[in-house]
Formats: C-alpha cells, structure tokens, sequence
DNA sequence: AAAATATGACGTATAAATACGTCAAATAAA
DNA sequence: TTTATTTGACGTATTTATACGTCATATTTT
C-alpha cells in the first residue's frame, strides 16, 4: 500500500468492507457456523474442531470479539464463547442493504453483452 | 503465514470466505455499486470517481473479473464494463445462504448473556 | 504519419493477514 | 503444595494484499 487509502472512501462502504473482511476467512465462518449450530456457548478448544493450531484460532477467536460479532465469558479457567444475537442482527442488516445496492434491475441491459 | 491453510477447510465455507474476500475492499465495493447505479456499461475510467491511481483501480476491475463479478467489453480504445448478472445472484444465494447458516435462533440462550 | 489517449501488463515497495511457537498467569486437580 | 490444564499475550516468519510507477500496445485524433 505504500500508505493505506481505506480512509478516503465513504463511511458506509468502508463499514461494509470491514465486515467483509472479518468474514473473509474459512475459520471465522466454521467458527460463527459452529456457535450457530450448537445454539449455546463453547469452550475455547473450538481449535479440535479446526486443522489449525490453537493459538491461531485464537487469534481468530479474538478477531470476531473484535468485530462483536461473538462474545467471551471467563469461566474458572474455561473461557465460553456465544454468538452475539445484536451485532449478528446488524450484520444480517448490512448485508442486505448492500445486496439491495448491488443487485442489478430486471432491466439491466449491455450494449454487449445483454 | 508459513504455509497457507484455507484449503484444509470444508469446500462451501472455503468459497464463501473467498467471496467475502473479493467484498472486503471499498474500492471494489464501489465499483459494483457505480456499476450498478449506472445499470449500463461504463468506460474504465473509472478511477476519476475513486480516491487511488488509475492502475490500482485497473487492478481492482481485475479482481472483479476474476471473481466473475463484472465483465469487460473492449470497444476501440476503450474498455465498458458491467455487471455480470448470473454471477451477481449467484452471489446473493450464497450470502442468503450464509446468513441463513450463521443467524442465531428465536430460542438462543446462553448461561451468561442470554 | 505523428501525437494523443486509453488500457493493461509488469515490477516493486510497503502494509496487513496468517500461522505458529513460547511464555506467563490463573485455575483446577493430585 | 505441587502438578496439570486452559487460556491469551507476545514475538516473529512468511504469505498475501494494497498502491503506485513505468512501459508497451492499440486505437483515435490531428
């Protein structure tokens, strides 16, 4: 990048590329799948459920505290996770706002290709 | 990252973590929603609506290409693009599915934050 | 034909992401 | 108390992404 131009770009689509980008590796979506599916919080050896060492799915663990899209709880030496049902709501939100801007119109024509 | 580790994982969250990858920049994201704005083909110059050099939005497009996104149509000198509407919705099926996959139930609990 | 324009290929510098090992702290078990 | 577990902080090697400059090619325009 020489210099990052993320900044200069509307607030909105940078909001939006950021929770792309949090959602941009297989991990994190094993691990919000994972939470989903158990419908409950885990123990931090999610790391069993992935080919990845512990302490790098940690660090993904951390990467989605960070996004809020998922919660810690310090239990004795345990730490549980779950799903956090708010921001999770506003992710869905986003997503498909930006499905709405996107989506090309039924009268979407090209010279070319149309 | 020593060595890369994405393909260890299950196919489906593999291609959906590289869509969300190809999302994960405002640059790209604006692209597809001039392009869709527009709801026509545009000459590359694009660059005059984004904060960065001609050549890193070139590089972009190319990006967006190689996903199947957008298509480019080269007319003379010039080149249109636009976007490429089966790609386009086969990309909402997979959020739709994703966010389908990741949203917490009604009943969702957890011991400490529920 | 010569000059101008538009585009993309290529190289490269820097920033960020990915992956893991080691270590220390906190708690549970022996 | 001593030992074992669980966890996250930290450092670091390597890969990937980002951003741009330069150049060559192709097409208009003059």
């Amino acid at each position: 990048m020489v210099q990052s131009k993320t900044g200069l770009f509307e607030k909105g689509l940078t909001k939006k590329a950021e929770l792309f980008k949090v959602l941009a590796h297989p991990a994190r979506l094993q691990i919000l799948q994972f939470l989903s599916q158990t419908q409950n919080c885990i123990t931090g050896d999610i790391s069993d459920e992935l080919p990845l060492c512990r302490t790098t799915v940690n660090q993904h663990l951390t990467e989605l505290k960070n996004a809020g899209l998922i919660q810690g709880h310090i239990e004795g030496v345990r730490t549980k996770y779950c799903l956090e049902p708010e921001r999770i709501k506003e992710m869905k939100e986003l997503l498909v706002s930006f499905l709405e801007d996107i989506q090309p119109d039924d009268g979407y024509v090209c010279d070319k290709c149309g």
